[in-house]
DNA sequence: ATACTATATTCCGTTTAAGGAATATAGTTC
DNA sequence: GAACTATATTCCTTAAACGGAATATAGTAT
């Protein structure tokens, strides 16, 4: 994987707050609108980048695809993704994304495959 | 300092190269050009480009413009330095960039202001 | 002042990315 | 198959970045 297409990927906002979240497990797509509190097209765009570059994977389930970092994440981009979360910690925007999803995850669980479910 | 703006400073090779090097010490432009082997413009450019957002910092020295790694780098910028260290360890471009430096050390130090100089 | 060196900036064309509106696709449910 | 849900894609506009050629600027040396 090279390098710069990992930070390619890094050199957006929305993008690093994906995969931020996503450390914590996988996610659908209604999840990230509603943790990030974003529109449908902009997260389903990021996540095709993102997936473009071998920075996630997915897979369909039902009517959802469902996100996640790969398994087995080449050197390079576990670094950089132990750095981002590193350099989060203390970051409010990337806090308050924990703590929705933390809030959302029983309502997540009642209805959705990842262990996680979209609201109404 | 704004995680996104480091991140835009990293997704390019010649900036990578650039702070890669830097690691090891101030560099003035024209030892960029040898060690890169990239043209006056090109470099000039980028280094530019992160002084803008604080990724380098430079003084003017005669001719010669010095440029570093700040002093003091923030938290973000530092653990990012380390993890793209860690990341090119065994990667020949950067590998190669190390060895011209040391190669061209001695020609630097006749010339040059930074403990360093360029050659004819 | 002139010539010279090192570096920065401007101008240009090309590429890439971003966001949103609208639309398409895939799967589910009845 | 019609209605519905979740997601992806297309089209469009705007903005930013890259590289190189040419030119400008700042400092030095004679």
């Amino acid at each position: 994987m090279k390098l710069v297409k990992i930070y390619e990927c890094l050199c957006d906002e929305t993008r690093l707050r994906v995969l931020h979240v996503l450390a914590q497990g996988p996610l659908c797509v209604c999840h990230f609108q509603q943790i990030l509190r974003a529109p449908q097209v902009k997260i389903s765009k990021h996540l095709a980048y993102l997936r473009s570059r071998g920075l996630v994977v997915c897979e369909r389930s039902g009517n959802w695809m469902v996100y996640a970092l790969p398994a087995k994440p080449p050197r390079e981009l576990r670094a950089n993704l132990a750095c981002l979360q590193d350099c989060t910690r203390e970051n409010p925007v990337f806090r308050r994304d924990l703590a929705r999803r933390r809030k959302f995850a029983p309502k997540f669980a009642r209805t959705s495959p990842c262990g996680c479910a979209p609201a109404a």
